[in-house]
DNA sequence: TTGGCCTATGTTACTCTATAACCTTTCGTA
DNA sequence: TACGAAAGGTTATAGAGTAACATAGGCCAA
């Protein structure tokens, strides 16, 4: 049985950008730390596609964007910031940062990437985590972080020919 | 229940090393692939204990070990070519590399990463894979590669009051 | 409302990681 | 032994991330 992934079908992105800065609101506001311009911004930008950007291309873009630069202490610093509140995700296979569909609830960093399209989906499975968890269990490992990091094809690009032909 | 990974139990670590070498010597030969002096040298390297290791430390290691200095593509491809044969794998969370234990056989790459002592323990769970399989094909993805890299802590510095209260 | 403190951002310089492009050497084979 | 492919050497540079210190802005207490 499938489903097609939001990230991975035609939805009306506008509105995954305003859940997103809205959620981001709400949350940074009950927990009283300061969604300044610049985080939010940055925040803005890292949600303009369900794909993963890294910190140098944000900083092209706020370049454009701002017409002023910013240096690279100024861009990491905000996204450091976004992922202690988690409202983005952190892809270490690529250096690159994507934004978190469900910042407020805890949980793990599953994602499957897209190599032809470039687009990141985020997996939401408790039980897929518990897994982990368990087998770890069983080394005596006691576990802080996952990162679960899936490269391969998504639904859609699978199904194009000149995708997959062209590997 | 637990079991005591050997990355984290008191063993006799040259078993390791040479086991690792003899096994690279066969699986290259078997494959007609070439496993140069500097390759070797690298893989040795890289095996001396069971924490992965940096391009650019290894590089010094070369460095201090040839009295001639490597640059960092000589090393790169060294580490590409261990890569490609399975020899080593990369742990994207630390930038490093590390001995796989088990090159003759295909699997995915899943890590514990102890974040104390810094060593990454190896899971060999096929029922894993399957299920992060199943959860990717519920989505439509057609999965290459996994990449799991799971940070903590092992069950040496778990146990030790002086890790567990320094954190 | 002012002063002081804390947090956020700016700036400069640097480290670490990785690769491009081109040249030389080495190895296996015809 | 000579040739071609593969491996390694060299130089330069791109890309990712941080240290250290300076400045600005918001917030609270007196």
């Amino acid at each position: 049985m499938e489903y097609a992934p939001i990230a991975c079908s035609h939805h009306d992105h506008n509105h995954c950008i305003s859940d997103a800065l809205e959620a981001a609101r709400q949350l940074c506001l009950g927990r009283g730390v300061r969604l300044t311009d610049l985080r939010l911004q940055v925040l803005e930008l890292i949600w303009q596609n369900h794909k993963p950007l890294g910190a140098y291309t944000l900083m092209e873009m706020l370049a454009r964007a701002n017409t002023r630069r910013v240096a690279p202490p100024t861009v990491y610093r905000a996204l450091d910031f976004l992922l202690e509140q988690g409202l983005i995700h952190r892809i270490n296979l690529l250096n690159a940062f994507i934004g978190c569909p469900s910042p407020n609830i805890k949980h793990q960093s599953h994602f499957l990437i897209c190599h032809a399209c470039g687009i990141a989906i985020e997996l939401d499975q408790p039980e897929l985590s518990q897994k982990i968890i368990g087998v770890a269990q069983e080394a005596g490992f006691r576990v802080e972080k996952q990162s679960l990091e899936v490269s391969g094809l998504c639904a859609n690009c699978a199904s194009d020919p000149a995708v997959s032909t062209s590997i």
